[in-house]
DNA sequence: GTGAAAGCGCTAACAA
DNA sequence: TTGTTAGCGCTTTCAC
């Protein structure tokens, strides 16, 4: 025995109590006499015992364990979200497993060993609708969706406040005097891109500036398509004077192409992007972006779901957060 | 009992055979007739039944989980030798718990909970030497370290041959005819920026160009120090020819700096970084890197702790893995 | 306040 | 080939 790990009895046996008394100890229950008490604390130490998660687990019917699944891993949106929801998880006891489910498939066969083998006890999904995937999971199982709001379902979601971001994006280049403001999307299959296209003609009209389609792009986040969509719109010969790109990556390419045009930016063209990434004011210019807070997002989710778990009483369960304008030197100072 | 989920016996009962046919059919052994596995899978179709994971850790005192822990889950190179190892892991039927763990005391309390709770067969260290925590596993227990090689210890590792890297960035540079050639590397105290810089100084060597400890900056991997770089060094007056930065993004610090100081990339400076990361190739003007496969390196890594863990042979232990230069538009064309 | 007994859902060892 | 018996290390009753 001495040889391989102890366990409760091991301890027990050294204090000289039960091993019920031993759990007891490790589980904080007030109903020890603190003599007993030191006496296991002491022969916990003395033996080096330490509990075994997977028993507890067994004995308990829960794991202490979330998961978290992400179109990938490697985006820096998602990583910050899954650092935050890390984090928030591991402050209140759980740990967070973290995977990437890029297609429908490898997206089905990951719930069912999370959620069906029951090695979590919740799930956070980000960008659950990308193939109705979320379908799949259990009715019953503690969930939340993430950078999504809930379709007006039960389920609970944290996402940015889309169309507010969009309204403050647009706001801020209608306010220096930009009228022909073009839209780069994110894939309009994706919530957040519509909701932000939504908050753009929002904008426009509160304004009095009518919308014109064709100064719409779909792109797919990439620096590339960011590029593409400037490139197409010299192409049609509908340059336009501001570009609102639904994301900082989009919103470099842009600025690239504006240079491969010779477009001076922001006098010849004002460019305002989301997210302010890492790089954001390191571009050149450096972007004028909305600011938007990652790891809060990440951190609420994970909240919601514990609280879920914990049957604790959730105030509001649809939770929009806000961004925050910040001007660099991609859009033009009021004059 | 037919509210909550079937278990085993469950199905054993509904078969007519005993729990443990059950346990032979679900695991895939081969001492089972044909008729009777029949049943047996015919009954867990009908209840829907699904092993349960825990059980399944409890019995065979082993998890099927790794952890990776890194300084963040954010930062580009480790989300991606992240994904890289997840992936392996998953098709090896393991999961992947990521933690990130910024300074010493976070990481002890991490490898406490992973290691010494045993809710993982086996750990991924991500820059483990940063302040020699490493030191605080179990030395038997199951572990790989990456991005750093061993330092001649039992410990296998998964890196990038940083010393070569180096040396043909620096050639890519000499070859171009530039001899001042300064370098801006990551903080010194980790292994890989002190490699990076070891390949540099052999490269010069070898052609003959002696090495100006002037020239050499220290940065911390980010854009802003980068940036700092370039213009401290032309305050001290030490303008190079080029630049070999040992990152993408300090790489970007740099090309910025050159913009503010109206030097002309790659014309009157050239600018190599290590990395190549998905921005790169849009940066202004598109950077001259050295690509390195860090999904690759993650790979590897899982695959020798699963090969340890499995009792495999492993053929070697210390893997240092290649880079590929890609040049792009911030060195010049060789005339 | 403490202990004894039962069981979480599964696998391993042995017997039939 | 199949079933029986024991656990894995812990928590949860329920007595005392």
């Amino acid at each position: 025995m001495s040889t391989s790990r102890p366990n409760i009895r091991d301890v027990a046996r050294l204090a000289g109590v039960s091993h019920q008394t031993v759990s007891r100890v490790i589980n904080g229950s007030n109903d020890v006499t603190p003599e007993t008490r030191d006496r296991v604390e002491a022969a916990i130490l003395e033996l080096g015992y330490r509990p075994n998660a997977i028993a507890r687990s067994m004995a308990r019917g829960q794991t202490h364990t979330l998961a978290c699944i992400a179109p990938n891993l490697t985006d820096y949106t998602f990583a910050s979200i899954i650092e935050g929801a890390e984090q928030q998880a591991r402050s209140q006891g759980y740990f967070l497993l973290s995977s990437s489910a890029a297609d429908a498939r490898s997206f089905a066969d990951l719930v069912e060993e999370l959620v069906g083998h029951r090695r979590v006890d919740g799930l956070l999904i980000i960008n659950p609708y990308a193939d109705e995937r979320y379908q799949l999971i259990p009715p019953d199982f503690p969930l939340v969706f993430v950078g999504a709001h809930s379709r007006g379902g039960p389920i609970p979601s944290v996402c940015l406040d889309d169309e507010a971001v969009a309204r403050t994006a647009t706001r801020h280049l209608l306010d220096r005097g930009h009228r022909r403001i073009a839209l780069v999307t994110g894939p309009l299959a994706e919530d957040c891109s519509v909701d932000r296209r939504i908050g753009f003609t929002q904008a426009l009209e509160a304004a009095g500036v009518p919308f014109d389609e064709g100064l719409v792009y779909e792109g797919d986040w990439s620096a590339t398509s960011g590029h593409a969509a400037l490139l197409a719109l010299a192409n049609r010969g509908n340059l336009p004077e501001a570009v609102f790109a639904q994301n900082d990556r989009m919103a470099l390419g842009v600025l690239r192409a504006a240079r491969d045009l010779g477009l001076r930016v922001p006098e010849q063209l004002a460019v305002i992007g989301v997210d302010d990434m890492p790089l954001a004011s390191h571009f050149d210019p450096p972007l004028t972006t909305m600011r938007q807070d990652m790891p809060g997002i990440g951190r609420e989710a994970a909240r919601l779901l514990l609280a879920h778990l914990k049957n604790l009483p959730v105030p509001q369960t649809n939770l929009k957060l806000p961004a925050e304008l910040v001007i660099r030197q991609s859009t033009r100072k009021i004059s």
